[in-house]
DNA sequence: TTGACATAGAACCAAAAGGTTTCATATAAA
DNA sequence: TTTATATGAAACCTTTTGGTTCTATGTCAA
């Protein structure tokens, strides 16, 4: 069993409206700060703020290009918090979770 | 951007590792108040701050049995999250998702 | 080189979160 | 009825969170 809690960051990320929405927003293509900002009512350092713990959860890679920085969905790290949630799926529909899992023996 | 963030209450909930760790504990079954305090090294205030999150969350009911009240794991609440989560699966594997579409397409 | 642009980062602030202790209340048991 | 138990709830405290403004730095463009 694992003693640490691994997820935490991931959940902690996805805990706030402004982060899910900026997930959302980063899965229609990658975008510079500045760009993020200004989708939202807030200032960029608020905005890079979210960012930042949207990185420590692993959720978006940044590479630098010239003087922006360019901010990309990494959706893996979703799979973290799916996967704690999926573990719960016998309880809310039982038989779904059986026939995903003849999906995924079958791969 | 979206009128309203109904799932928000449900990730707020998960932000914390001890209400996640509360969620697993009553997925092996109900329990009162201080049975569930007991697992923590916290006081039973705390944990019923917790409990209380949770449950605006709808993730766990509440049912008095006499003095005792009961604490219910309601996993449907659960899906909430996993919506919002698997509305990415097609990033992270495009292949499974499909298969679970037709899965659920079937019920 | 000079000026504009994109971002980093520090200092600061108010509110929320997560905990505590203390006290009140309802039910069960003696 | 009296006492113990299970919980609710208030008051309080500290740390974290989510925001701000101001300043510094590196890069592009004239």
């Amino acid at each position: 069993m694992h003693a640490r809690d691994h997820s935490q960051p991931v959940f902690r990320a996805l805990a706030d409206p402004t982060r899910r929405a900026i997930i959302s927003m980063l899965s229609a293509g990658p975008r510079p700060i500045a760009e993020i900002a200004d989708e939202f009512e807030m200032t960029r350092p608020a905005v890079a703020k979210h960012l930042a713990i949207l990185r420590e959860g692993g959720l978006i890679a940044v590479e630098p290009k010239g003087r922006e920085r360019i901010n990309r969905l990494n959706p893996a790290a979703l799979k973290t918090a799916a996967d704690w949630i999926n573990h719960f799926d016998q309880f809310w529909d039982d038989r779904l979770a059986k026939l995903k899992q003849v999906v995924e023996d079958k791969s």
